[in-house]
Formats: structure tokens, C-alpha cells, sequence
DNA sequence: GAATGTATCCCTGAAAAACAGGATATTTCC
DNA sequence: GGAAATATCCTGTTTTTCAGGGATACATTC
């Protein structure tokens, strides 16, 4: 591991679909002297295939790849390969995206709106095992923390089968319980979502991305 | 306007809300003969500005900027300076942006993940006055084509209220009507979406971006 | 001018879900 | 061990939704 003060340069990797950001962050980055790039990829298959003979320090890495989501990603990086540090980073600034990445082992969150400034100070904050949120990002985790809402197992099943289209009964049946069972969980979940109907209630759960 | 064999370079615009992207757009384009960068702005607003005093040949536009989508920017720069040529551009392959995007006046919808050649051919084709999409955005639009759902002001307008957590009564009161037209209306969307019940008609309607 | 299509409007009765107000196992965590 | 959270089930009433219909109004097309 490299450590603060170090001559060794940073190499950094960057996992993303989107060429115009590669490139982007490759031209951000490449008069620093501390940074080195060291790749890139386009998607997830090919950037375990790099990491099977290359060790980068960091990886950046999109929460939307072509093949597999950057969260699943993250988590296998880090069992396979705890020693590197990942950066998530995405054009979208919710809540759960960032949540997620972070529960999967990411030590950073960066906007891709992000100066070069702020994308330097993520890669040489993350470097020393500290965490770091971009200021937007930070932002909207500590907003979001009070009125965040928290589906049990069983709930987040039973939400997703109404938003199927299942009734009462066949979710029951699907679930083995009796369907007043699934009437408490659809009423729990109206109070949770503080929603006046499914349809309401369907509405945010989409926008919070928990469908 | 410029006009293909001409000798002047194209100047491109772009207004996106990303740096990274900028960059990388910039960075594609630099060493092309061809092309003249003209400039970038974050927002709209300044975009507006600029183009006061400076008049690109092509703006690229992303579609979601911090001041205003970039649909609506879109329009009022086709209002006013009809002869730019506006490319869109965006992370989303969604049959409703490409679409709201060309009724805007757009000429060309290219996606972020674009490479370089990709990028130069829109370029090249948009300043002949032609249209040009991204191999991918082309083949949503055509597949989209005929499962496309189309509904009419009123149908629009219930479905909104109903996402809200309206009740069919609440939404007859609203709208001056009896609760069964209401009632017909919500059919009638069901049939559209081709969906079992409301909570599944909400969840379509939000992936299509219809609410 | 007749036919067609589409958008809007309305009705009834059965089915489903919401709502109120309980209760009881089973984990899980301190 | 005991509190808290989770998952399970019940009864009965009220409200809403859903699946059949049908009617009118208005523009478009042949």
C-alpha cells in the first residue's frame, strides 16, 4: 500500500462505458505527476481481466456498466482484491446509489460533474484510507439519512409483487401466507412510504429507486 | 451557413453539466483540423450568453442541465438562432428524450458512450443539415416505434393525478367530471399499458417516463 | 353525406383493496 | 432474560377499483 509522502505516483484505473469521461478524466489527469494512469475499461469483464495481471491503487469506477451494475462490481473487487481503493462515480446524485456503493466497499463517491480539483482531492484523500464525498453527494447523504426508509426483507417482496401487477391473493399464494398477512405488509408500506394509495406509494418507491 | 468542401472549420458549443465529459469532448475533438472548439458552458443560462455574442455552427447539448433540461433549451436557441445545428446528447438510450429532443429541433441525438468517430460522423452529418443518431439510440427509436404509447391530454392528465395518490373521486372533483368518466379513463389507460392494475400501470408509466 | 375513428362522457354490479383494531409467534439484539 | 423488530394471522366495515356495458360530440376521410 502506498502511503502519504511516497515518491511512487498513484496508478489509477477507470472502469466507465462512456468514452467522452474516460477520456475526460484521462485528459484531467495526465500533466499530475502523482497520478498514473494506468488503464481503462469499458465494462466489468474486461477490467477483471486487466486486474488479473495489473494491481492499480485506485479504481474510478461508473455505477452503470454494459454488463454488470458497478455495485455488484465493487463488492467482488473488494473480496477478490481488498487492497484497492474504489471511487464510485455516476451522474446521479441519490441517495441509494451512493448508499449502496458504499455498503459494497467503495471508499469514495464523485459526481461526474466534479472539477479536477475535487477528483484530485477524492483520489489523494482515498489513497490515505480516509472516505470521500463529493460536496453534492455529502450533501444528499445527510439530507436523505433522517427521512430515509428502511423496507424489511419480506416488504421489499411483497412491493415488488404488487408493482408486478399481483393482487393480494396472489401474492399470498406465491408467498405461501395467508393474505392477510400481505394486507399488513401493503399497510405497513403505505405508512412507511406515507403514501395515500399503492398508486402513490408505487410512485415513490420507483422515484426512490427501491423497485 | 457552412457548407460540405468548405474550407472553414466547423465550430462546435458544448453545454454540459459535467467537466469530465467537456473535457473529454475536448480532448477528442483538439486535434481535429476540422473542427473549431468554440467553447463549453455548465448551464443554460450561460450558454445564452455566450451565443449573444458568438455563433457556433454546432452546439452539443446535454439533456439534463442544473438550470433547465436541455429540451427546453434546445427549442428556445432553435427559436432564436434557427441555423445552429443542436446534437443531443445523453447518458439515457430512452425512446421519449430522442424523442422530445427531435420535436425540439434537434438534428442529432448522440449517446455519452459515443467514440470518437462516432462523434466526428455526427458532427459531419448534422452540418449538411442532415439527422444523425448513435447506432444504439437509432435502434430504440425503431424498436419503440410501434409499442409506443400514446395518450390523449385527458388520459395524461388522470394518470398524473392518480400517481399523485388521487382517488377516482378526488380526480372527478377536480376535473368537473362524474367518477365514472374518471373511471373510463383509468380503463382506458389500462388497456393502453396493457396493464393488470393500477400499481403495475404506475410502475410502466414511471420506466417510460409518462409521469 | 356517410363512415370511421377518437376523445370524451356516463352507468351498474361484483371484486378487490383500504381501513380500523385487534392478536400471537419468532427472531434479533442489547 | 427481556425489549424491539419482524412476520404472521384474524374480523368486519367502508371505500375504491375493475369489468361489463353504452352514449355523445367532433373531426377526418372516403
Amino acid at each position: 500500500m502506498i502511503v502519504p509522502g511516497t515518491i511512487m505516483p498513484i496508478n489509477v484505473f477507470i472502469v466507465d462505458d462512456h468514452y467522452m469521461v474516460i477520456e475526460g478524466i484521462r485528459s484531467l489527469l495526465q500533466h499530475e505527476r502523482t497520478i498514473e494512469w494506468s488503464g481503462h475499461a469499458t465494462n466489468a469483464a474486461s477490467c477483471m481481466a486487466f486486474l488479473q495481471h495489473n494491481q492499480p491503487d485506485i479504481i474510478l469506477m461508473d455505477i452503470n456498466l454494459p454488463d454488470k451494475s458497478g455495485i455488484e462490481l465493487c463488492k467482488e473487487l473488494k473480496e477478490k482484491y481488498p487492497s484497492i481503493f474504489i471511487i464510485g462515480l455516476s451522474t446521479f446524485n441519490q441517495q441509494s446509489f451512493i448508499q449502496k456503493m458504499m455498503d459494497s466497499g467503495a471508499s469514495g463517491y464523485v459526481l461526474k460533474n466534479a472539477t479536477k480539483e475535487e477528483l484530485l482531492e477524492a483520489i489523494k484523500t482515498v489513497i490515505k484510507g480516509k472516505l470521500f464525498f463529493s460536496d453534492e453527494a455529502s450533501h444528499t447523504l445527510q439530507k436523505n439519512e433522517e427521512k430515509k426508509i428502511v423496507l424489511t426483507r419480506r416488504e421489499k417482496e411483497v412491493l415488488g409483487m404488487i408493482a408486478e401487477g399481483l393482487t393480494n391473493h396472489e401474492v399470498a399464494a406465491k408467498l405461501f401466507i395467508s393474505t392477510a398477512t400481505v394486507d399488513t405488509h401493503r399497510k405497513n408500506l403505505l405508512a412507511k412510504f406515507d403514501a395515500r394509495n399503492i398508486a402513490s406509494l408505487i410512485k415513490t418507491a420507483m422515484q426512490l429507486q427501491l423497485i
